[in-house]
DNA sequence: TTTATTAATTGATTTATATCAATTGGTGTT
DNA sequence: AACACCAATTGATATAAATCAATTAATAAA
């Protein structure tokens, strides 16, 4: 197992300090092969890594930074469907499916990502059934997340759908608190299926009712337990 | 493979006329090896075959008649997930993630259901490869169109909303057309996102616009183009 | 430093859709 | 047949949130 290496090589998947956990399913050989089919790239805040409709031939893990996944509508109107943090997979289902990407990837910060051979990936998942069970896991992770993303958006106000991406924020993506976040206004909005003006009213909203503290991009979580009472009732 | 098998055996998975695409993955023996744990179990309409919440132990297969899947909230407001027919599985999540269901399954019609040991399934996906891939590509797919149900939800106005709901039932649930619902308004609006009220005018739109032809249950699609077109456009 | 440009904020107005209330129609029961 | 019961329908009203419009703050460029 890759957890228990000492042998530490420098940009190397088995020296990555904090490995996807995906990859503990992973024999040290089979990390090799994919240390000799992936690229490590670095992208600035805006670029995109893969964008919808594109096909899919790598695998995404992200290293270092933050990388916003969104769905295209009209132009200006995008939906986020996540954000994903090192170390980590991005699970888009695009190499399963069509071979193409159904979402739009985006650094938000400095990031840095390693692109790794789809078929190399598929070609583990059909030889390792412990990697291929640890997929599924994930893929199984996510798809809860999106059942209780499409009640909170169809059932939810404003005031609950914004406490829902703020206790995503926090801890989940931001572990400290206060927290600077990489974010817009436009892209909070995105994350809760709503217009920049109206999460700039909740925020105030919230700021008022001390639940956070806002200055610009540091935010702070005040009162989370409340945040969870407006989650479920408002 | 069971696809090219010309035994028969009546009640048993090789016999299954059509049988759910992830057992073409499966050799004869480890499809016996589920027809040993499986047990055939027949519901009336309204019948719960499982539960939100509750202990998921078993996989479902459906092998007659059509199951509804919804996320509870308030009492009498519930979300539809989506629709399975014969032959297919129900991909829920719960077993790989946290055990317990995260959506509960209704029969809406007289329907025939198969529940297999989820540790039998398991034990396959971790021995057979292949198996372990199809699920994947089944769970993808699921989750592209949570992707598009989420975007649905949060970008579209009602009519594009009741468009998708009616592009996913024909041909997808109801292959004929004109054909019978089995679905309430109440689970018409809880597909799409909105109260009963407002889907039965919408519906009475498309009606006045010979998008559709409804009598009762009884609805054909006339249009098709044009709720295309709303559902991108409107 | 001044100017230009973009993001954030605030207020006024509009609108889509939910809510409320009442009526009609169908289905089953006694 | 009369009644009760529930689903479907229709209309009137309320309201949450979008849109529109204007201002302020923050950042980059000259």
């Amino acid at each position: 197992m890759v957890r228990n290496m000492t042998v530490v090589l420098s940009n190397t998947c088995l020296a990555c300090k904090q490995p996807a956990d995906v990859f503990n399913a992973l024999t040290v050989d089979e990390v090799e092969k994919i240390d000799c089919n992936k690229s490590s790239v670095d992208y600035k805040p805006g670029e995109i890594i893969f964008k919808q409709g594109a096909p899919a031939n790598s695998f995404v893990c992200v290293t270092s930074g933050l990388v916003k996944l969104y769905k295209e509508h009209h132009p200006g109107s995008n939906l986020v469907i996540g954000l994903t943090k090192p170390v980590n997979y991005i699970f888009e289902p695009g190499p399963f499916v069509n071979h193409h990407h159904h979402i739009t990837a985006v650094a938000c910060e400095y990031t840095t990502a390693c692109l790794i051979d789809a078929h190399v990936v598929k070609d583990l998942i059909s030889t390792n059934p412990h990697f291929a069970s640890e997929i599924i896991k994930k893929i199984s992770f996510l798809t809860v997340s999106l059942f209780n993303r499409i009640s909170s958006c169809t059932q939810k106000h404003v005031y609950g759908r914004v406490a829902d991406t703020l206790l995503y924020l926090y801890p989940g993506i931001y572990p400290n608190n206060p927290f600077e976040i990489a974010l817009s206004r436009q892209d909070l909005a995105d994350m809760s299926g709503m217009t920049k003006e109206s999460i700039i009213r909740v925020l105030k909203k919230f700021k008022e009712d001390n639940i956070i503290q806002l200055e610009g991009n540091t935010m702070q979580i005040i009162d989370r337990e409340k945040l969870e009472f407006i989650s479920v009732k408002g």
